[in-house]
DNA sequence: GAATTAAGGACAGTCATGTTGACTTATCTG
DNA sequence: CAGATAAGTCAACATGACTGTCCTTAATTC
């Protein structure tokens, strides 16, 4: 795990706070704004990477679900994505064509096929979370402890409340 | 503008806080996570309109930082988007030659073209920006103002250095 | 047991949005 | 005046979404 950098304790990021009228037009684009380019920002690191590997960050989004939520069937990652099967289709012959992914036909429904990370999959899927960790944790670690719990409750008001036990499901 | 929801303020979501260790591994995914669904979840809204018009994600976003920075130029806003000058140059020909964004010959230096909306423009990035508002102020509503102050600051944290002053000078 | 439904795979075509690279024009600056 | 900079344009290409259709296999239902 990542070394907490001392001096960013020391240090946390100091922001004028959010104003006791916080739903002001320059309050909500700040949040816009500061949304788009933090999430940029996180993913840049992983393209490097991806790029030496001739995938795509759809290539990413699925390895990272399946390291998730190993076993998770295919219908199961298309509602995670938000996309259709043939967009993950090509994704998924690229992965499997790579042995990077594996897939087993489901248990309980043997019409399913439950996806699974291969060693090397699971390397190079190491290797990216490794990329995206770096910046997340220099952020929380420059934001604070208590930064960080707000940081998601304002992240899950975001999400519209039907598909909140989706993201959820997903932690722990 | 947004009148604040007060059964919003009186049950702010509630989620477990950040462990005093709180860059252990499931930790950082949480927040990988939220950043995803939270982004897509919050510009989703936006899409439906862009439909209606036949213009996309792209035309979007330089729209809003148009409407944000009226009189940037259009090297500014390259570098905002960072995309290049041709696939701004594609967007930019679609927006002025659907008369909802101008260009002026720049006044300090005549190679420049400084770009603002016209009241068609205004009208349309207002009608998106509306959509964007009514998730955010939605989800500050929920977390409260003091998790606002924190979902700031980990953003922030989460820009490299060298590109905050870059986010801070779009405010106010 | 037969018919229907569901999960997944495959193929074709399209669209939006990004990329390089090369070239032009106008303008600014040393 | 020479060189650098801001912007526009044209071409070719890559990625990752989409729709639509057809097929196989397995599960469910009548």
């Amino acid at each position: 795990m990542t070394v907490l950098n001392s001096a960013a304790i020391a240090a946390p990021i100091k922001l004028a706070p959010a104003s006791p009228l916080f739903l002001r037009e320059d309050e909500i684009r700040r949040g816009i704004e500061l949304l788009y380019f933090g999430y940029t920002a996180m993913i840049r690191g992983a393209d490097a990477i991806l790029d030496t590997q001739g995938l795509g960050r759809a290539h990413h989004r699925a390895l990272y679900f399946i390291a998730r939520r190993p076993g998770l069937s295919v219908g199961e990652l298309i509602g995670l994505l938000g996309i259709t099967k043939q967009s993950l289709g090509r994704v998924l012959t690229d992965l499997t064509g790579r042995e990077l992914v594996e897939q087993a036909v489901g248990t309980s429904d043997r019409r399913q096929r439950l996806l699974s990370l291969t060693p090397a999959g699971a390397a190079l899927e190491a290797r990216l979370f490794a990329e995206l960790e770096r910046s997340m944790a220099r952020a929380y670690g420059e934001a604070g402890q208590h930064a960080v719990t707000g940081f998601w409750a304002v992240l899950m008001g975001l999400v519209p409340p039907d598909a909140r036990p989706q993201v959820e499901a997903l932690q722990g």
